[in-house]
DNA sequence: GCTTGAACCTCAAGTGGCTTGAGGGCGTAG
DNA sequence: CTACGCCCTCAAGCCACTTGAGGTTCAAGC
């Protein structure tokens, strides 16, 4: 199978396959007059970077996780990777609920407060919570 | 004052300043004997980037900020950066959510179905919800 | 056998928001 | 005059790709 069949088995495009050769990803595959040819194999290894990615795995994980699949090693590695894969998302949500909560309360400080004055003394672009007034 | 005195009282760090000069946020300051050399204004621009910074904003949605701020636009303007800014963060916020249900659920499903068998048949690692039963 | 067009190839640069490093110049204190 | 800290420019690295230029190979139709 050429490379436009292998990116419509996986869903994965055609530049990002040559991408993940390129950093060692995915081991170069055969070439036939210059031009790559995969096999079954190749489709369940991409097929498994793509559920990774879709999982927001960084490539360094999965290249972890993929040598993880070729040990066989135990599931409980997997599991390792996915939690703390887990963690980190959870203190992004965190983060960004933090900050959600700033800049909603500046919106409606502006509402508020602010009662149409100008972009310079608006509430929102104040370093600390003073106050137009 | 020079750069690092700037650096110092915005809490931007010297190389960043020289970036923000670099790509047109900053405008290219006065020079003594080919150093930088900035005024009080200068401490007000950058500590307004900084802040907008700290809220997450993109430089370029910072570029338009400073423009309504130099122009004196009504606040209205700067409500509606923060709104747009806030709809962003509550996309990213959702979609995190819908990927830490969706890790949780494969964690939780190894634990309770794999049986410490090996990565290739984790739950985790199954392209769709297909189980290593 | 020849042409056409799709699919393939490599290499380089761009995205965002910086950081880091190399290799050198300036300013001031002792 | 030397030492040290701060400053300068330019280039490359980070992440995970995407886009583009310019050229080659393959399969089908005539």
């Amino acid at each position: 199978m050429r490379i436009g069949v292998l990116a419509k088995a996986t869903g994965v495009s055609v530049p990002t396959i040559r991408y993940y050769e390129s950093i060692g990803l995915l081991t170069p595959p055969a070439r036939q007059g210059g031009q790559r040819v995969y096999g079954s194999e190749d489709v369940k290894v991409l097929s498994l970077i793509r559920h990774c990615r879709d999982l927001d795995f960084s490539l360094d994980a999965i290249s972890d996780i993929l040598a993880s699949v070729q040990r066989r090693l135990p599931c409980s590695d997997t599991k390792v990777f996915a939690e703390q894969h887990l963690r980190s998302i959870r203190k992004k949500i965190a983060e960004l609920r933090t900050l959600e909560t700033t800049v909603a309360g500046l919106v409606s400080g502006c509402e508020t407060t602010c009662c149409g004055s100008t972009a310079p003394d608006c509430v929102i672009l104040q370093p600390s919570q003073a106050c137009c007034g």
